[in-house]
DNA sequence: CCCGACTTGTTCAAGTTTCAAGGAGCTGCC
DNA sequence: GGCAGCTCCTTGAAACTTGAACAAGTCGGG
C-alpha cells in the first residue's frame, strides 16, 4: 500500500487497490478493533485474571445446558483450534474453573464442565465486563449506527462462514 | 450474562445488561472480528509468511521517509508496546526484511529501517493482501455501509484513545 | 468381522506476546 | 558539575498460540 500505488508491476497491474476512502476505513477499522481486544483484554485480565477469549469460554459453558459442552462444540463456539481449546481448558482446569468429565457414549470425548468456581467468577465480573462493553462502545453509538454495526458484521461474517455452501471440509481452516 | 441475567445479586441489581438486541450486535462483532483477523493472518502467513502485526510494520516503514522510523514511533503506529516491537523487529531482521541504525542525535534511539528485500516482500504480496480484505470486506458491503463502519470505528477509535484530555500517562497502558 | 477412512482430543516444538525489570542516555534544576 | 527523574529500548521468563503429528475411538462397506 502506500507509496507502492504506483508501482508499474505487471502482477499488480490487474489489480485494484483500496481508494483513499477505502484505505481510510480499513484503517479505522483496524484502529479500533486493536484498540478495542487490548481494552478489554487487559480489563478482563484484571478484573477476572484471564484474556477475553478464555472468559468467552466461561460464558459459553454457563450458557450451555447442564454448563457442559464437548470440546469440539466448545471450540467452534468460540472460533478456535481445538489444539488451542485444550491447552485454555487445561490452564481454565489449573484455575478450578473448569473440569474435565469423559464422554459415556462417546470414549474419544471429553465434556468441558463449568465448575461452581467458574460460575462465581463469571457472576463476579460480569457486570464490569458488560460496563467495560458498553463504555467502549454501545454508549457511543447511536441506535441507527448500533444497527448498522450489527448488519455490517453479520454480513462479514457470514462471508467468512468456514461452512459456506458445499463446503464440508473440516469445520475450520 | 446469558443465564446470570435474572441473578438477584445485589451487586449486580444496579447494573445495567445488555439488551438481546445489544448482545446479538456484541456477538456479531465478535465473531466477525475474529474471524477476519483469522483470515488475514493466515493469508498474510501463507503468501508472505509474517503475521498480519508484522505485515503492519513493514507497510508502515514503507511509508515513512527514508523508510525509517523511530522504534517508539513504531509502536505507536502500530499499537503495540515497545517490547512487542523489540522481539517483532528482531524477527523481521533475522528475514533481513528490517535492519536497525543508531539514532546520531540520541544515542538511546533505534531506527528501524526497512530494507531492499522487505520492500520486495511487500511489494510482491500487497496485491494478495489488499485482495483478501476488499472480498473480505469492501465487496460485501454497500457504499452506505462503508461509510457507516468507517465512521463507527472512528468514534469506537477515538474513546479509546490512549491520550485522551489531560491523560498524559505513558502512552499505551 | 475387519479394514480403511475419518473424528476426537492431546501433545510437541516453534513462534509470539506479555509483564516486570533493567541499562543507558537525556534533561532540567540546584 | 551532578543528581533526580524521566525516556528509549532491550531482555528474560512465563503465558499463550500455532501447526503438524499422533494415539485412540468410531464408522461403514465388504
Amino acid at each position: 500500500m502506500g507509496d507502492m500505488n504506483t508501482a508499474p508491476d505487471p502482477a499488480a497491474a490487474r489489480h485494484r487497490w483500496l481508494t483513499d476512502e477505502e484505505q481510510r476505513i480499513w484503517r479505522a477499522y483496524l484502529h479500533a478493533t486493536t484498540l478495542l481486544e487490548d481494552h478489554l483484554d487487559r480489563q478482563l485480565q484484571r478484573d477476572a485474571g484471564m484474556p477475553h477469549i478464555y472468559y468467552g469460554l466461561l460464558v459459553s459453558l454457563a450458557e450451555a445446558p447442564r454448563r457442559r459442552l464437548r470440546m469440539t462444540e466448545l471450540a467452534m463456539k468460540a472460533k478456535i483450534t481445538r489444539s488451542r481449546l485444550s491447552h485454555a481448558i487445561a490452564r481454565l482446569e489449573k484455575n478450578g474453573w473448569v473440569r474435565r468429565e469423559d464422554c459415556p457414549s462417546d470414549k474419544r470425548g471429553q465434556f468441558a464442565v463449568l465448575t461452581d468456581a467458574g460460575h462465581e467468577v463469571l457472576r463476579r465480573t460480569a457486570p464490569g465486563h458488560v460496563s467495560a462493553v458498553r463504555q467502549a462502545l454501545f454508549d457511543r453509538l447511536s441506535p441507527e449506527q448500533q444497527k448498522a454495526l450489527g448488519e455490517i458484521m453479520e454480513i462479514v461474517a457470514e462471508g467468512l462462514q468456514p461452512n459456506e455452501a458445499g463446503a464440508d471440509l473440516p469445520w475450520l481452516r
